[in-house]
DNA sequence: GGTGAAAGGTCTTCAAG
DNA sequence: CTTGAAGACCTTTCACC
């Protein structure tokens, strides 16, 4: 089933502290949404089952990591072009992200840069596949883990 | 500082290993990697300490939280309109990250969207502080952890 | 859906090598 | 860095409401 889950108020009470701090104990938890325990592992593992959570992982500071620059590059090219385009990113551990996406540019990647001559290596590699448009950032102004749009039950469909 | 952090081989072992699982028990990781319990635990407290670990989340499934759609919108604006953009995206729970970005367009806003109608809200909110551009997501062909890159060679070249 | 208790596993902290 | 062990904490499982 690829459509969506039915979360309640409480699972996603759970699913924010997740997002928040995935190592906290389930009890600590279950106290802090007001759930016992066992209810709180029963209702993680429906939400793991059903692929609501697809797993855990550490946040990571870039920076600390080595890379100093991040960038943004948008590649236009033709549909013929794009799964060698593709195959080129991921080829390039650099490369975090690569969207498909609408408009006159096929793919948005993302990657990590450790000094700015790496930079280069990059996009020399990316250019033989399309027009690159290369922006750097220059910071992440917001940043935040997905919340509950409605406040409204979700019962609440149109 | 703000600067990076020494990160031996074992390091990246671990840190790889709490990106893919970071609920995993530190035993496990340590037969994993081949490192005593407390050991590992020593490894990690020092990455916390020093930032390069930030916290752990869960990888959820947009499309299983009722969030069908994703959009990258790029906004055009002049300096001077920046903050009140800025104010206007914090506002809207549907975007998720917003990039400050060198080039012609200054911020790169990704959102989420439960239906094509929510979209026009996001669209028209942001169209007061600048020119957009917005590409829906139709695809994500590459989403990876951050990796060590090889120390000999930044990169694999065709 | 909820509680509470027992059994087994895990983390931290310590010693000593 | 390792092993080993003690005590505290956590998770699972169960019976039961």
């Amino acid at each position: 089933m690829n459509s969506s889950f039915q979360l309640d108020s409480m699972d996603w009470k759970i699913v924010d502290a997740l997002q928040h701090d995935a190592r906290q104990s389930l009890s600590a938890l279950g106290k802090r949404i007001g759930l016992s325990q066992p209810a709180i592992s029963e209702r993680i593992r429906k939400l793991e089952d059903a692929g609501v959570i697809e797993g855990y992982g550490a946040r990571l500071n870039l920076q600390k990591l080595g890379y100093g620059l991040q960038a943004m590059i948008r590649l236009r090219s033709d549909h013929a072009r794009l799964p060698q385009a593709l195959k080129q990113c991921e080829a390039m551990p650099e490369v975090l992200e690569v969207l498909r996406i609408t408009g006159e540019d096929c793919l948005l990647i993302r990657c990590v840069i450790p000094r700015p001559e790496a930079l280069q290596t990059v996009v020399d590699a990316l250019a033989a596949h399309g027009n690159l448009t290369t922006s750097l950032v220059l910071s992440t102004p917001i940043a935040r883990p997905v919340a509950r749009l409605d406040t409204a039950e979700p019962s609440a469909r149109q």
